[in-house]
DNA sequence: CATTTACTCTATAATTTTTGTAGGTTTTGT
DNA sequence: ACAAAACCTACAAAAATTATAGAGTAAATG
């Protein structure tokens, strides 16, 4: 399952690529809109800046905006940056890698073969559906 | 990720999948093999039993044993049975279902919507691997 | 150029989930 | 009867997630 904080941050995805064409939007009116706590969908939305998904202005006529398009916003990204890993045991992930302790060697765990194959598998799907896919069925 | 509670999972039903002939097998031989606390794989092994993979005998020269066959145990129930939904929002759950808080209307949620075909997808892959594979591949 | 607005940053508090422990109970083989 | 080993319930400890606080920085505006 997802986390409330990359959930937060799918909605607020949704919102500013909804609304792109109205420039800056506060994160006051995206948490409202969704019941998310202000400072909360802050420090979120902060992240998906220094991600590179949004751009920001500060005082007054500021908020956050799109830098992105949305087919450029894979599912995968947004998760990895929020949630972390996509693989189901350390040992074969991509990006967040650490041996396992229980297999002494892991080119004979079948375990971690079988595992590395539901990661590619996974990867494709999470790869291929952007954000653009979720606003196309709004 | 998977918690260390399904990682275990898998690792025990490895093991008995390997030592099948053997008959019943000691907890403890389980949790020596791979430094796992025998009270928590105590916990897991239980659950495992409860949901039809495993038998037991209890007494001296007791044991748990597999009672399935390893290609009759997806991936998928040994998630499910410890670590919950396969999918990634509650609200896409087929077996731990919950409405989402932040959208009114789940019918016009593209979220939701992506969210149950990623599901789908997923489960194409956990539910079609099985422990055989994993067995296979040691 | 002072004021207001709104993002930035860091630290910490509260809550929930996960992980692990304790100790007694029941069953079984010898 | 005794010892071995699973069964069961409850609780404790640790970690992760969720949420809050408050001071800082930049921009717009009159």
């Amino acid at each position: 399952m997802l986390s409330k904080k990359t959930k937060y941050a799918f909605h607020a995805l949704i919102y500013l690529g909804k609304n792109q064409e109205q420039g800056a939007i506060l994160i006051q009116e995206i948490s409202e809109k969704y019941g998310i706590s202000h400072k909360f969908l802050e420090n979120i939305l902060l992240e998906l800046k220094k991600a590179g998904f949004l751009g920001s202005k500060k005082g007054k006529g500021g908020g956050y905006y799109l830098i992105k398009e949305p087919h450029e916003i894979p599912l995968s990204r947004v998760i990895r940056l929020l949630d972390g890993p996509i693989a189901l045991l350390p040992c074969v992930s991509l990006n967040y890698y650490e041996p396992c302790e229980e297999c002494e060697n892991q080119d004979t765990c079948g375990l971690n073969k079988v595992m590395a194959n539901v990661r590619d598998e996974t990867l494709k799907i999470l790869e291929m559906k952007t954000l653009q896919d979720i606003l196309e069925k709004e």
